[in-house]
DNA sequence: CCGGAACTCG
């Protein structure tokens, strides 16, 4: 019973559970026989099958590593790669130090590793910065694997300097120490620092084990996709084509996922319809990339017609959000609503009710999105009751919005935006003595405000702008160049909106300053300035585009003949002839 | 004896 053929034979088993009754089993069995205890191997495996695989268990798996009386440093690194992998992989660090108290069994490469990788998904620098001393102290500075994880955890913990450090002193790179980096700076708020790298890297002539590879190509384009910039899109696409790396189904998927996100629709539906075995996340990148350019109806299409009837592919939550997103911004309520109620083996989050509480919301639908919001299976978040607030702002619901105020206040959400939108509705209703109450409310608290800032590609170079900014050399041109536009859109009919009829998100702005300074306004007068006449503006923004902002930009297409494109945080919006495609519906 | 790194859609 206790001989190798029935270690062997275990081992297979272990290997081949796939129920948690069946792991339950295997435990039970490993104790009565004590194999648990006899045998390290049987029980890292058991350990490893518990807490890694989809039906294991991590809370079965501690319990069973705590029971364990002696332990080896494999038992010790099984675990803490399965808590790392997991949902709460801060949670490794106790175990790691425990370890690192008791001694023996000692910390090796793969300790550090594992813990490195929950510091990475975890966002802890300090113990990313700890764990690479420790390497050092240990005597590990030669293992490129371990390097590598550190590098990652450095990049993905917002410590970029760090990471290039580390990455100058690695004694011998390979292409996913330069993944690493390149994947870490493309997340973070400095996707050209990433594109400047992978330029480092195609121009120079590296040995084999760096050169670039998919994952090169699936960094460098998530950069592009950040930036929004078409022609880093196309260079980094071109690039991928010439070394055959575009066959690659993930990197199909990033490029049409990159040239949405660039502005460039029709080439990201290129793309897709050239890619043979389509995925379910390709399928979900071409509905999402149709929705954030307000093809809602496109999307709808794509999903009935051809995704749902013959793709092969199942959807899921995702694809549902893609295409009730797609709804919202076209404000197709009725089909979002069906398509809502039609979902199939996917339990719908907040997100999707998120969706159509603002798709019932925008259309005026309130009691219908109240309805919705009373029937959901878990309590509404901040996001949500910002949703309910805003439509009650579009729709003068004073009601609403003041319960949805006080449900924010309840949560200690203190959002500049929520205190606007009260606001406005108060102003809207002339209850001055309220509007007097909610702008003192915003001075004494401590409200939260993200600023606002746009930019846009001129001459290769990144030109951006927050609100009010006079920091550009330029700045006097542009602000002369402002005051002219000013003029044009007034001849055209234009009257400034002022703060009490602005509908939107001039929340997170800066109140201070005149809302024809905000940074999208102070981006297109520079590109009008400096770009030759009829060629298309893109301007890329952090926050919505606001109601003036919007306004102002569909009589510039007209009056400049320009077509204009805004990429906002959720949307896109193209300007040409005094129109958006977005139908002044977003 | 084995094992650890980079990676697409919200």
């Amino acid at each position: 019973m206790t001989g190798a053929p029935a270690e062997a034979l275990l081992e297979e088993l272990i290997r081949r559970c796939a129920t948690f009754p069946h792991v339950k089993q295997l435990h039970a069995h490993l104790l009565a026989t004590g194999l648990f205890r006899r045998s390290p191997r049987l029980r890292v495996a058991f350990l490893e099958l518990c807490s890694l695989s989809p039906f294991g268990d991590l809370t079965h798996a501690l319990a069973a590593f705590r029971s364990a009386s002696h332990t080896t440093t494999n038992d010790w690194n099984t675990i803490i790669r399965g808590i790392a992998s997991g949902p709460d992989p801060a949670s490794s660090f106790v175990l790691f130090s425990h370890m690192l108290s008791i001694s023996p069994p000692r910390p090796d490469a793969l300790t550090l590793s594992f813990t490195a990788r929950a510091a990475a998904r975890s966002s802890a620098g300090p113990a990313a910065l700890q764990l690479h001393a420790l390497a050092l102290r240990l005597g590990l500075a030669a293992d490129v694997r371990l390097l590598t994880t550190l590098l990652d955890a450095y990049a993905k913990c917002s410590l970029p300097d760090a990471a290039l450090q580390l990455f100058d002193e690695m004694p011998l790179r390979d292409v996913a120490a330069w993944n690493a980096l390149l994947a870490g700076l493309a997340l973070g708020p400095h996707p050209h620092t990433a594109l400047a790298l992978f330029r480092r890297m195609i121009s120079s002539s590296l040995p084999d084990r760096e050169s670039p590879n998919e994952v090169t190509i699936i960094a460098a384009a998530s950069a592009c996709a950040q930036l929004g910039t078409a022609q880093d899109a196309d260079a980094v696409h071109e690039f991928a084509r010439q070394r055959g790396l575009d066959a690659d189904i993930r990197v199909r998927n990033v490029l049409v996922d990159t040239y949405a996100k660039c502005g460039a629709l029709d080439r990201a539906l290129d793309v897709f319809r050239s890619t043979p075995r389509k995925t379910l996340v390709s399928w979900n990148t071409a509905l999402m990339a149709l929705a954030m350019h307000g093809h809602g109806a496109r999307a709808l299409r794509l999903f009935e017609a051809e995704m749902l009837p013959s793709s092969g592919v199942v959807p899921d939550a995702i694809t549902y959000l893609a295409v009730l997103c797609g709804c919202v911004h076209a404000g197709l309520v009725d089909d979002g609503l069906r398509v809502f109620h039609s979902m199939r083996g996917v339990r719908p989050t907040a997100k999707h009710y998120g969706a159509v509480v603002d798709l019932l919301g925008r259309a005026g639908r309130l009691a219908e999105a109240r309805a919705l919001v009373d029937a959901m299976p878990f309590a509404p978040d901040a996001v949500l009751w910002q949703t309910l607030l805003g439509a009650a702002r579009t729709h003068g619901d004073v009601v609403l919005a003041e319960h949805a105020a006080d449900a924010l206040a309840a949560r200690g959400s203190r959002t500049c935006g929520e205190y606007v939108l009260l606001s406005n509705v108060y102003a809207v209703k002339a209850r001055w003595g309220d509007v007097g109450r909610v702008r003192d409310a915003m001075q004494g608290d401590d409200v939260r405000k993200v600023p606002g800032f746009s930019y846009t590609e001129v001459g290769g170079e990144l030109h951006r702008f927050l609100n009010g900014d006079t920091h550009h050399e330029q700045w006097r041109e542009i602000y002369a160049k402002l005051e002219e536009v000013e003029a044009r859109v007034r001849a055209l009919g234009h009257v400034p909106a002022t703060e009490g009829n602005v509908l939107h998100d001039v929340e997170e702005e800066d109140k201070e300053r005149a809302i024809y300074q905000h940074s999208e306004k102070l981006a297109m007068a520079f590109a009008l300035a400096t770009t030759p006449a009829g060629t298309s503006i893109q301007v890329i923004k952090n926050l919505r585009i606001c109601v003036d902002c919007h306004a102002v930009a569909k009589l510039v297409s007209k009056a400049y003949r320009r077509v204009i494109t805004v990429r906002d945080r959720a949307r896109f919006h193209r300007f040409q002839d005094g129109e958006c495609s977005c139908g002044d519906y977003w």
